[in-house]
RNA sequence: GGACGAUUAGCUCAGCUGGUUAGAGCGUCUCGUUUACACCGAGAAGGUCGCAGGUUCGAACCCUGCAUCGUCCACCA
């Protein structure tokens, strides 16, 4: 039985935990293996360990699900795997914060491993949080496939993934310069450096002979090579040889050279390097073999090297060397508003100061893996795979960022000073693990487990390598690592994958994945590294598309910051308005790789669409109550079986709604199958609000018979919250199992998550026992017929409200018209339902024209019965219709006096706009009889 | 310096490969106690599509230049 009681309004709160909960214990989210359909699979980008739910999470949560609702009910056999990622830099930053406030510790106080089980306890805190969060979404994700990066297994695969690299020379140990950040005590990845734009100082200083500029004097100490142009003539004498400057601490020998690396125009265009702390002159002081001296220490401080400034931090330095060379005349001048761009750590904003270190590296440029035939390097395969189509991005502007960014890609710096994370599988022997930073590689082995005895000096006492994995190398294996099964102890990582690739084994299944759906601020940090390091292990691509999402801003324009205090939390959304408004304003109305703003007026209005499809079906089950109360009704007692089945011939507004019906499921699909989310949830929601609710359930409430079994409502209905099913799962489950226990409609589906997706070939009509599809042509009349009734309408109820006559008051009105004599006839009952006017269809024009208001149309006129006074008004309402129609038949007229015009148009929009034409002429012309009477 | 995006109604945004009198939501105004919904209904007002050229029978859409805002990359002696 229908429950009498539905809520006028829908209360999210209430409903959406249970149905949650039901999908997910029914084991609705996991792949149905069975099923016949091609695999769909999405790696959902795992939320940090650290964090709460935010909202972009709350986009990808939408859009990734909104992709697996659609494949799932597609009947493809469904895999969207969560997770979250340990995060290292962030999470330990945390981590330590909270432990000097808490216990005014630091985390080398408390030692690494006491630490690392703070870490841990936090984390399992934090990942319940996010879990909960990421339900609370509706995100149908498959948490029996849960993974997280520093699981045992995954922990594993980035140990074996490391040990190949390392054996395909693909990882190296060596000195180079690196971002280094003070405060995090660990290098930073070159896009994990920030450039901030900041005032400062630059300061040109006499060198000897020449004048160097700088913005960072105090790491110029020990600078000993002045480089120069080779075809600058005023430099030319001095090219080879070397001379004695006086300088920051005592005299130094300095040597020109010539190289192009200078620019001429520049300043004196002359310029020393200092190796040890830029990346251009590293680079240079390589190519050359100079002297590379550090300056600056890991602590940001100067070294030895720095001579009588030695300990003083970078600051001090700079202006106590300024003093000395002040006193020593060597300051030119100093230019006070420079703009700096300062380079700042992306964790913690602290400076970042590039210095040499050693470090593990993985070398993208050496040719390394057979792909298409030839052995190429990471770069090269990665370039590849989107250059051919293997991998599409979307927007396809992103393409191009990508490929300019992976030109430009250097060695990658994969070692963190860090305690969170995957250790490095290296093991130095203690007896020689003094010389460990001599950096000579006898001395150490690289392997996944401690190695049993020092093949060099036989020693069995191994120290593991302190240092932790960049937390994006274990990121960029997560697409295959979180489907491998549980390793043997005795795998390798090429069994481990051969294993997994058998028939039925989620890698051979699920992989590649079909989507990687995440936002365009990730595409170098993960995207691009997925694509590196997976088409090296596996030799296959993470993912056949990227769909790039924007970034949510707030209403200003503004990125959203806890210092602005702009945010908006999608759980306070959540529980305010309902997860499935939260999605829809995430989702609708945004372009893939725009930015969009979300604001609260904006969810509220979702929040309106969702309370809108509520009443709807409220109106369909209560009203379906009263199938059985009709007096017609054979079987008023007989509950819900079969056998209230009314047959009845199919109004207008049935089929009407029906081919809109059919055409919005082709239409959905379309843009499902285009990844155009957006459009497919704006018709959607235009068919519910505007086709269904506005025109076919107003229209149904004329008939004599009631809704329920006699209309096609509850079927028409169904059909179309299957389509919103992705969108909103919630509110759409709830109607289904109202309106599958009211026995309105006959379902074999438990849930409507689980129902097929509707098919615009087989829109089911049970009450006449047959599908029936409308032909194209039977639609456009349909169409057609439907348009000029709702044209009709719309102009009484624009007469009404023009004239300011209430509803209150019914009105005759007589109509003439040529086309829809018998339409407008046999709607006549519609047509005064919904405007309160009794229409009388005519052969021409009544006589007391004094007493009507007029409406001209294309296709009927309206003479609306009034008295003499409420007809003064109408004069200039008349005139100005009148002069947008002359307007128009010029602008039409001219048109096609255009030689050119029908020379060139396609034929059919000459055709098209002739007959436009002809109808704004017909319309023009009755009107003027009217005027001029 | 390079690349990309944005510029359309008061606000937030659609507008797919050029072809009705450029659309929606919110907001505004008028009307409405019609038995699904006021988180509602009916109706209206509001735009020379950033600017200037060009291509075309026809441009919001294509081309060139410019402006403003934003983002990314590179550089920064």
């Amino acid at each position: 039985m229908t429950d009498k009681n539905i809520p006028k309004t829908y209360d999210p709160q209430k409903v959406e935990d249970s149905l949650y909960k039901q999908w997910e214990s029914s084991g609705l989210f996991e792949p149905d293996i069975k099923s016949k359909g091609k695999p769909f699979s999405i790696a959902m980008p795992p939320p940090n360990a650290t964090g709460t739910l935010h909202l972009g999470h709350a986009v990808m949560l939408a859009l990734e699900d909104i992709m697996t609702r659609y494949a799932r009910m597609n009947g493809r056999p469904t895999l969207w795997l969560p997770g979250t990622d340990h995060a290292a830099i962030a999470t330990e930053n945390k981590v330590e914060k909270d432990l000097l406030e808490k216990s005014k510790k630091t985390k080398q106080q408390l030692g690494r491993e006491k630490f690392l089980k703070e870490v841990e306890k936090f984390v399992a805190q934090s990942q319940d949080t996010i879990k909960k969060q990421v339900r609370k979404m509706g995100a149908s994700c498959d948490w029996s496939r849960e993974r997280y990066t520093l699981d045992a297994g995954l922990s594993r695969c980035v140990q074996e993934v490391f040990v190949k690299m390392y054996n395909d020379g693909l990882i190296y140990r060596g000195h180079r310069i690196v971002n280094w950040c003070t405060r995090c005590q660990s290098t930073l990845a070159d896009d994990e450096v920030e450039y901030k734009e900041q005032y400062g100082k630059f300061y040109y200083l006499k060198y000897g002979p020449v004048t160097i500029g700088t913005a960072r004097p105090e790491t110029k100490v020990l600078d000993k090579v002045i480089i120069v142009h080779p075809d600058d003539k005023r430099y030319k004498k001095y090219v080879g040889k070397t001379l004695d400057v006086p300088w920051i601490d005592g005299t130094v020998k300095a040597t020109f050279v010539a190289d192009k690396a200078t620019d001429m125009n520049m300043g004196s265009g002359a310029m020393t390097i200092t190796p040890a702390h830029s990346f251009v002159d590293f680079e240079l002081a390589q190519k050359y073999g100079f002297e590379i001296k550090q300056i600056i220490g890991p602590d940001g401080k100067l070294t030895k090297n720095g001579g009588k400034f030695a300990g003083l931090d970078v600051r001090e330095a700079r202006d106590a060397i300024i003093a000395e060379l002040k006193k020593k005349g060597l300051v030119e001048k100093i230019d006070e508003n420079y703009v700096h761009n300062l380079s700042v750590c992306y964790r913690c904003d602290t400076p970042v100061e590039p210095l040499v270190a050693e470090q593990w590296f993985v070398n993208v440029d050496k040719p390394a893996r057979t792909w298409k035939g030839k052995k190429r390097s990471l770069k090269k395969i990665a370039i590849d795979v989107v250059k051919s189509g293997d991998i599409k991005i979307l927007p396809d502007r992103f393409t191009k960022t990508y490929f300019q960014w992976m030109a430009n890609l250097h060695d990658w710096c994969v070692s963190r000073q860090i305690w969170f994370g995957h250790r490095i599988p290296v093991w130095y022997c203690k007896e020689s693990s003094k010389f460990k930073v001599q950096s000579s590689k006898k001395h150490y082995i690289v392997s996944v487990n401690q190695p049993k005895v020092c093949p060099d000096c036989g020693c069995k006492n191994f120290e593991q390598d302190p240092d932790t994995l960049d937390t994006w190398f274990s990121s960029a294996l997560w697409t295959f690592s979180t489907l491998l099964d549980a390793p043997k102890p005795n795998d390798t990582l090429d069994s481990w994958i051969k294993r997994n690739k058998q028939p039925g084994k989620d890698l051979q299944l699920f992989h590649p994945t079909s989507v990687m759906e995440t936002g365009y601020d990730i595409l170098f940090f993960w995207v691009a590294r997925m694509i590196l390091m997976t088409t090296y292990v596996l030799g296959e691509v993470p993912f056949k598309t990227v769909y790039l999402h924007g970034l949510v801003r707030d209403k200003e324009g503004r990125k959203m910051s806890k210092s602005l205090g702009n945010g908006i939390d999608p759980l306070d959304m959540i529980s305010d308005y309902g997860a499935d408004a939260t999605r829809l304003s995430l989702v609708l109305g945004t372009t893939p790789g725009n930015d969009t703003r979300l604001y609260e007026e904006k969810i509220a209005g979702y929040r309106n669409f969702v309370n809108k499809i509520w009443n709807i079906a409220r109106f369909i089950l209560t009203r379906s109550e009263s199938t059985n109360e009709h007096p017609n009704n054979p079987n008023k007692n007989s509950g819900h079986s079969d056998a209230i089945r009314v047959i009845r011939v199919a109004t207008l507004a049935d089929q009407w709604i029906q081919s809109r019906l059919q055409n919005l499921i082709s239409d959905v699909t379309n843009h499902f199958e285009k990844y155009e989310f957006s459009s497919a949830g704006e018709k959607i929601y235009d068919f519910l609000w505007h086709e269904l609710a506005d025109w076919y359930v107003e229209i149904s409430k004329c008939t004599d018979a009631p809704l329920g079994r006699l209309s096609l409502a509850p079927e028409i209905l169904l059909e179309a919250i299957k389509l919103l099913h992705p969108f909103t799962p919630f509110i759409t489950e709830e109607i289904f199992q109202r309106l599958k226990a009211s026995g309105l409609i006959k379902s074999d589906d438990e849930f409507l998550a689980s129902a097929a997706w509707p098919k615009a070939s087989s829109v089911q009509t049970p009450h006449w026992g047959v599908s029936r599809k409308i032909s194209e042509s039977a639609r456009k009349n349909i169409e057609q017929d439907f348009s000029a009734l709702q044209e009709l309408i719309t102009t009484i109820r624009d007469l009404r409200a023009q004239h300011n006559l209430p509803y209150s008051e019914k009105l005759d009105a007589a109509i003439t018209t040529a086309k829809y004599k018998k339409l407008f006839q046999s709607q006549e009952r519609v047509i005064e339902q919904l405007t309160k006017v009794r229409i009388q269809v005519l052969p021409s024009k009544p006589v007391n024209q004094e007493e009507y208001i007029l409406g001209h149309k294309a296709d009927f006129d309206i003479y609306l019965k009034l008295s003499r006074q409420t007809m003064a008004g109408q004069e200039k309402r008349l005139a100005k219709e009148r002069a947008n129609l002359e307007n128009y038949v010029k602008s039409l007229e001219s048109k096609l006096a255009n030689k050119n015009f029908l020379k060139n148009a396609p034929k059919e929009v000459v055709e098209k706009e002739k007959l436009k034409l002809k109808e704004a002429q017909a319309s023009l012309s009755r009107h003027s009889d009217q005027d001029d009477r």
